[in-house]
DNA sequence: GCCACTTGATAACACTGTTATGGTCGTGTA
DNA sequence: TACACGACCATAACAGTGTTATCAAGTGGC
C-alpha cells in the first residue's frame, strides 16, 4: 500500500472515529491527509471505496467478537460470550456498527468484495454454534439456528440505539438479548420439531 | 391543512412511494408540487419536516400491525398475528421501514413530536401482550417481555433486508421470526425467574 | 528518447438544503 | 379607509456535497 493511500485511509479512520460516517467529507478527508481529493478517486475510487474499507474494518471486528473462543466454560457459554461482545461492539464501534447496518450514510452501497466479508463472519458464527448443538445436526438447520441467534442478538443490538426505545426506562439490553438467546437454545435443543412447526397455534 | 402544505405532502408521498427517501430533494417535492422550494420552509419547516410527516405516517402502520385485534384465535396467536403483519410491513413498506430504522436518510434526525408516536405505538403492542401473559404479572416485567418480543421480532425484520445475509439460501424470515419469538414466549410463561438470570451460565 | 499510464493540484460541474431578497396578499386595528 | 404586520410565494444566492475535467509531472517499459 502506497503512502498516499496510508495517508487517506488513517486521515479518513479518524474522522470517522471522531464524529462517524457524517464527517466523511472527500474535502474533509484530503485535507486531514494533507492532499487534493484527487487522491481518494485514484486510491480508492472515490468515497464509496473509502466507506467500503471502514465496512470491512467494521465486520472484521464482529468477525473477531464471534468467533470461538478457547475460554467459554461451555460450547452454550461460549456463544452467549459471544453476543455479550457482539452487543458491546453495537455500543463502543457504534460507527462501524451503524455504517454496516445502513444508517451511517444512506448514499452507501457496499461492494461485492465488501459483502462478502460479512457473510464470512456468519460462517465464523456458525462453527460456533455447532458446537453447541448435538453433533448430528443437519448441516441446514445448524445455519438456521446460527442464524436465528444472530437476527434475536441483532434485534437487541439495533433497538437499543433507536430514538423510541431510546425514550424508555433504559433496560439492560445486553442481559435482555442474553435472555432471549438462552430460550431460543432451550427450544432448538429440546425439540426436533421442523424449523416451521413455530408457525402453529400451540 | 392548506392547499399548498397538501400537495407538498401529496407530491413527497408520490415521490417517496416511487424511490424511497432518495428521491425527496426539495426541489424534486417542489417541481412534482408546481411550486417553489420555499414552501416546504413555510409549512414544513424544511426538509426535515417532510421526513417527519412521512415517519409518523409509517410508524402508524406499524402501531396498527401490532395492536390487538379481536380475531384471533387466542392472546397468544394475537402476538403471533400481530408478529406476522410487522413482518409484512418491513418488506411492503420498505421506505417507511427503512425511514424509521435510520436506513432512509442519514441526515435526518426526527422530531421529539414524532418520537412520541413510535413510543404510542410500543404501548399498544404492551397491551396485546398483557393478554397473554399471568394477570399478576407486574407491569415491570409485561413491558420487558414486550420489548424483548419486539426486538426480537425487529432482528428478523432489519436482517431479511441486510446484504450479508442476502447472499444466502432464502431463508423464511418470518417463520424464523415466530420461532423464535415462540421459544421466548413459551420462556416467559414456564418460568418466574427474575429478568437478568439468562445471564449466568446454566 | 518516446509513449502510455498513473498520480496529483486545481477548477469546474451538477446537485443538495437552506437563507436572503423583494413582492403580494390578507387580516386586524385605529 | 389607511396603515402596519405577518404569512406566503418566486427567485436568486449561498455554502456545502461527490464527481469529473484540465493540465502538469513522474514513472516504467520498449
Amino acid at each position: 500500500m502506497s503512502d498516499t493511500k496510508t495517508r487517506i485511509l488513517d486521515a479518513a479512520s479518524n474522522l470517522f472515529a471522531e464524529d462517524g460516517a457524517s464527517a466523511l467529507s472527500v474535502r474533509a478527508i484530503s485535507k486531514r491527509a494533507g492532499l487534493s481529493t484527487i487522491g481518494i478517486y485514484n486510491h480508492f475510487q472515490g468515497k464509496q471505496g473509502i466507506l467500503d474499507a471502514l465496512y470491512v474494518e467494521g465486520f472484521n471486528m464482529i468477525a473477531a467478537a464471534m468467533r470461538a473462543s478457547h475460554d467459554a466454560a461451555s460450547p452454550r457459554q461460549g456463544i452467549i460470550d459471544a453476543i455479550t461482545r457482539y452487543m458491546t461492539i453495537s455500543t463502543e464501534q457504534a460507527g462501524h456498527f451503524r455504517l454496516i447496518f445502513g444508517q451511517g450514510d444512506s448514499s452507501y452501497t457496499p461492494s461485492d468484495a465488501a459483502k462478502t466479508v460479512g457473510a464470512a463472519a456468519f460462517d465464523d458464527f456458525v462453527y460456533l454454534v455447532a458446537r453447541a448443538l448435538p453433533k448430528d445436526c443437519p448441516r441446514n438447520k445448524l445455519r438456521e439456528v446460527a442464524l436465528q441467534i444472530f437476527a434475536t442478538a441483532h434485534g437487541y443490538a439495533t433497538l437499543q440505539h433507536h430514538e423510541t426505545t431510546e425514550l424508555m426506562r433504559a433496560p439492560d439490553w445486553t442481559a435482555l438479548a442474553i435472555n432471549a438467546i438462552t430460550a431460543l437454545l432451550d427450544a432448538a435443543m429440546a425439540t426436533d420439531r421442523p424449523p416451521h412447526s413455530g408457525h402453529k397455534n400451540r
